[in-house]
DNA sequence: AAAACGATTCGATAGTTGTCAAACTATAGA
DNA sequence: TCTATAGTTTGACAACTATCGAATCGTTTT
């Protein structure tokens, strides 16, 4: 991996920040599993439920994720979808990965 | 990559929470140059004079970051290298790397 | 032994953050 | 239009954190 710029060692200090509570960690995690099982929604109830938080804090992480690129969200009349952004998954593996 | 148990989750946020930290994650970035141009030392001097902040203040980010695994230190002489822990480093490519 | 140097510990402080309860908005269905 | 459901916003607070200056510790050099 090449030297990040500025601007990008902040978009990831970002991500990291983002990651770095273990409550949004779960949610990233279980957004994770669910790509990788193809099932098809998950709103913000569900994690909500899975969690021991209230909804107004899922709502605020939620915006963390978000605005750190890790997770991208679609309004689907009352749900919010959630799902994992590819790109910066991608980006974050690279990051770690050992030259060569 | 499956799905982490509570503990190694607890382990995951501590280190992105290691990272998330702008100096903290330039401390990183500096020992990771550090691995690929094989420059032998780096001890905390090196790392104060890149990074505008106090030599107590590196000290405790440098804690932070064995705390979490992420680095490893050693004693030699008056001097404390600095080098990545390479296991951790794997461990967290694998985390973001999609399956297969 | 004394001075110099590299690093750590301590105490304090300004700023950040995870969480909640209450009030609110938006959409869907009866 | 009324009601229920899904999610958001606001305001507040306790806990945490990045940073500093001053004092201290450990090692090397003189």
């Amino acid at each position: 991996m090449s030297m990040p710029t500025p601007t990008e060692r902040e978009q990831l200090a970002k991500a990291f920040k983002a990651l770095s509570s273990p409550n949004r960690l779960a949610m990233y995690l279980d957004l994770l599993a669910q790509e990788e099982t193809s099932v098809a929604h998950c709103c913000l109830g569900d994690l909500i439920a899975r969690l021991e938080i209230g909804a107004p804090t899922v709502s605020h992480h939620i915006k963390e994720l978000v605005n750190a690129g890790l997770i991208e969200v679609q309004r689907d009349g009352k749900f919010v979808r959630c799902r994992l952004n590819a790109a910066m998954r991608t980006r974050l593996a690279a990051f770690f990965s050992a030259p060569q």
